[in-house]
DNA sequence: GAGTAAAATCGTAATATCACGATAAAACGG
DNA sequence: CCGTTTTATCGTGATATTACGATTTTACTC
């Protein structure tokens, strides 16, 4: 894990320096399509695979996996990528790395580009 | 010039390749504050060096370059990316090569990011 | 037309990102 | 503890981006 402790709270500031890990984090079709379909993982991830809610907790990686077509570490690498920009939440439940959208932490984003950009 | 002549009138729909054109070139720190900077030019630049208005026409390429200490051609291909993402607009006056945030298409970017990301 | 100044384009080395397979680490089941 | 499954990490080629100097194009001036 990156900075919070996958908890509920956020920090306030958000610096440029943020931002641009966000736009790096986004400048790729593939993290982007990932991205996108995070917003609706029962949609987009029918066939269940991990034990837990995909509301709840996200999507495991080898679910994503399959459907980007891409090799597993390139998919675990484009995730992580993803968390350190904040953009995601990563909860392991067993063998499983959930991820799912850090949907408070994007709110601010675009908020925060509606201000800076 | 890429799609728009330059004029007034924008295109609806903003695609989601668009937006990965986009967070490409804002995934540069250079490219990123040349925009900061561009959203006040008279401020960032005082010292005059084109003919025309700072607000109406933009920055100057030379003057962009003395501020960003690169060389004269890497920012010249710096604000074509930017221009091509429509992020700002580009007049010539003269030998000058003017560049000023495309405040209009940044607008609908936020807002289009605010519904899709 | 010759000379000059600003910007764009071209060729290039250095660095970063992408994407992979192989391997290691984590977590479980028997 | 051993085997299996899932994910993470590592090493490596392929491709893309960065940044430069040299050259070309554009536009002005004499």
């Amino acid at each position: 894990m990156t900075k919070n402790t996958q908890g509920g709270e956020t920090s306030l500031a958000e610096t440029a320096d943020d931002a641009l890990d966000v736009f790096k984090a986004l400048s790729n079709p593939v993290r982007l399509q990932i991205l996108q379909w995070l917003r609706e993982p029962r949609k987009n991830f029918p066939v269940e695979r991990g034990i837990a809610d995909p509301d709840e907790v996200g999507v495991c990686v080898s679910h994503i996996t399959e459907k980007t077509e891409l090799a597993q570490s390139t998919v675990s690498s484009f995730m992580s990528v993803l968390e350190r920009a904040d953009l995601v939440i990563a909860t392991r439940v067993g063998k499983w790395t959930h991820y799912r959208r850090n949907e408070e932490r994007i709110r601010q984003l675009v908020e925060m580009l509606g201000r800076t950009l």
